[in-house]
DNA sequence: CCGTATCCGAAGTGATACTG
DNA sequence: CAGTATCACTTCGGATACGG
């Protein structure tokens, strides 16, 4: 059954692969801040806190759900600290703990490289798609 | 009809969102990167230049279809260059181009943030996780 | 050797309704 | 105010088969 084996191969491989992911830490926090949120939320809050609200107005566009999940993950892994305040009606602050600083120090060169290479990258595009073009109306 | 206004409100509140991201360098450029395998593609190539093949050997665990994805989406945005030579078999060679080694460097300094906090991470996680368990058992 | 085309299940994302 | 729960929808990613 060359089939069943071919199938059996892969398996292995991806169960290998799996378990070197895990163990590789650059991989798993970048799959933690390649999520579509996390550097927004840690960019806004390098500016000061903020609390639930005040961010849900910050990011525009997002999601009560994708807040709460990106903020929840974010705590999770030591970046930001939740404060709540009891009162009526309830209060909670988010802010960057030293992790998340040094995280959002990266963040910020980041932010300057694109904003530094993006006119590079869009004149690449319009090539690339202008030649795409021509090769469609060839054949 | 206070249901259709509502969700006419959210549709334009979302197309507004999508043209500013579109205005927005560092957001468009974060999304390509976000994607799961270029920053491995990156890396790899930084090292040297590499084969199609090189490349599926060196990127353990990724399919054929996610790696021609991940190269055709930096060709086009000018991080990498293709080289076919005409012979049988055909040879594909990929290299970065100057901007894409200019991305490479940020790309390392990650890698080199995430090895170097990796560790504060899996901490925080398990206290989390640790108070979060006592918190269930409460309930 | 280096891909493209297609199908399909899994995961991500958002809208909506409801709660302390 | 700051969430949680649920469901529908979309997108992603892998497997497979085929082409230059």
């Amino acid at each position: 059954m060359a089939t069943r084996t071919a199938l059996q191969r892969r398996r292995e491989a991806k169960i290998a692969y799996d378990a070197y992911l895990a163990e590789c830490p650059s991989r798993r926090l970048l799959d933690s801040l390649s999520s579509k949120w996390v550097t927004l939320v840690v960019s806004a809050l390098s500016e000061g806190d903020l609390r639930y609200s005040g961010l849900s107005q910050r990011l525009v566009g997002v999601s009560q759900k994708m807040l709460t999940q990106t903020l929840r993950t974010l705590e999770r892994d030591g970046m930001i600290t939740r404060r709540v305040t009891a009162a009526v009606p309830v209060r909670v602050d988010y802010s960057l703990t030293p992790l998340g600083r040094s995280l959002a120090v990266l963040v910020s060169q980041f932010k300057v490289w694109a904003e530094a290479h993006m006119d590079q990258v869009d004149r690449a595009q319009r090539t690339y798609d202008r030649r795409s073009r021509r090769l469609d109306s060839q054949a």
